[in-house]
DNA sequence: TACTTCACTGTAATTACATGA
DNA sequence: ATCATGTAATTACAGTGAAGT
């Protein structure tokens, strides 16, 4: 139904694909993207500091033929991205954590279930003795205390058994609808229908 | 009916604001905020479809004067923010998990090990009885099970006991230096120097 | 039929700018 | 001034489906 095609010419420029690009070091008008050594350098000095002190600035700003205030730009974006990913690996440690206590829990409560067992057997059969004999020392522990209120729940959260949060998108033709993207991370895990923004501050 | 100058006092009035500034470095305003309005129903539009299509894309459009390709940009964008918000949820939700277990696991070995004390308090008065009477049936289940190797240990991974990884920043004076920034979210955690990125191959 | 191209979608990463503390 | 954070826009890549060959 919709082929009008007369559009505006469109931006597709998925041409010039220069395989392994930014060889332009010289003065481009346009030049938007940073060259592999000037990222380089840049990486490396994020790596030995993760702040920007005005004199290492400068020294970059020179060195990579950058405005300084591109160079503090840079890092600020490149805080911003670290503590993301940051957010990320926090999240994945932690849901490693959450399952080996998981397993923990789950192998206590049957040890808890099979020491119940053991006991009553043992209680039964002491009664039983004590009462052969005469029923002269009643045993007077019998009591076990009450497994205190313990949630015998499934995971409850279900956080995505596959691990990989990031970078799925293989396939999900979810419906007829082609949906290129992984509604694995937009439907679920969780409640929440879509968040409504913290709409103002 | 509507005041042109501030209205809608739900959102900042960032818009007022935008139209004062935009000179920087000598560089003409390119850059354009969107205006409250326009941000509305662009949320409204996000709240009820995550996803974009060409239709609503040509309506939103046609509504708020602005190039498809803008809209387009928008909701990519949008969903971008909305994704790691929802890993900030799920981190959230998955810590609270993290820690009902925890407690449960606790209470668990608690139990485990008052259990085990009565169970052998018992199988002591057992023994006891039966080597009274004449040692004519010496109880065999005494095998009390072996903990099947359960981590004991301290929560282990730190995961920043104040769940609010976000907006800390209160106080951090590490050493001498005064980061102004929350180097809870740093270096806490674990391990893990600066991450050095997927170095672009 | 299969293969290639085109037009478009999407994500992910980047760059730059704006604003508030 | 810096910084964190939110936003807008750009770039690069991948996937899809409808032609065109």
């Amino acid at each position: 139904m919709k082929q009008p095609s007369s559009m505006v010419p469109t931006f597709t420029d998925r041409n010039n694909i220069s395989t392994i690009n930014n060889n332009h070091n010289g003065s481009d008008p346009k030049k938007k993207r940073l060259s592999n050594e000037q990222l380089e350098l840049l990486e490396n000095s994020f790596q030995d500091e993760i702040k920007l002190d005005p004199d290492r600035k400068l020294k970059l700003s020179k060195e990579l033929g950058l405005q300084p205030r591109q160079i503090a730009v840079w890092f600020q974006n490149r805080r911003a991205r670290w503590k993301a990913k940051q957010l990320e690996r926090l999240y994945d440690a932690l849901k490693q954590e959450y399952d080996a206590v998981s397993r923990d829990k789950h192998k206590l409560q049957q040890e808890v279930m099979a020491l119940r067992a053991i006991l009553k057997d043992q209680v039964g059969k002491l009664k039983q003795i004590s009462t052969e004999i005469s029923g002269e020392e009643t045993v007077e522990s019998t009591s076990i205390p009450i497994s205190t209120e313990i949630n015998t729940n499934p995971p409850l959260i279900t956080t995505n058994n596959n691990n990989n949060h990031n970078q799925i998108n293989s396939e999900c033709n979810n419906n007829n609808i082609n949906y290129p993207l992984n509604m694995d991370d937009y439907n679920n895990t969780i409640m929440m229908p879509p968040p409504y923004w913290p709409s103002c501050p």
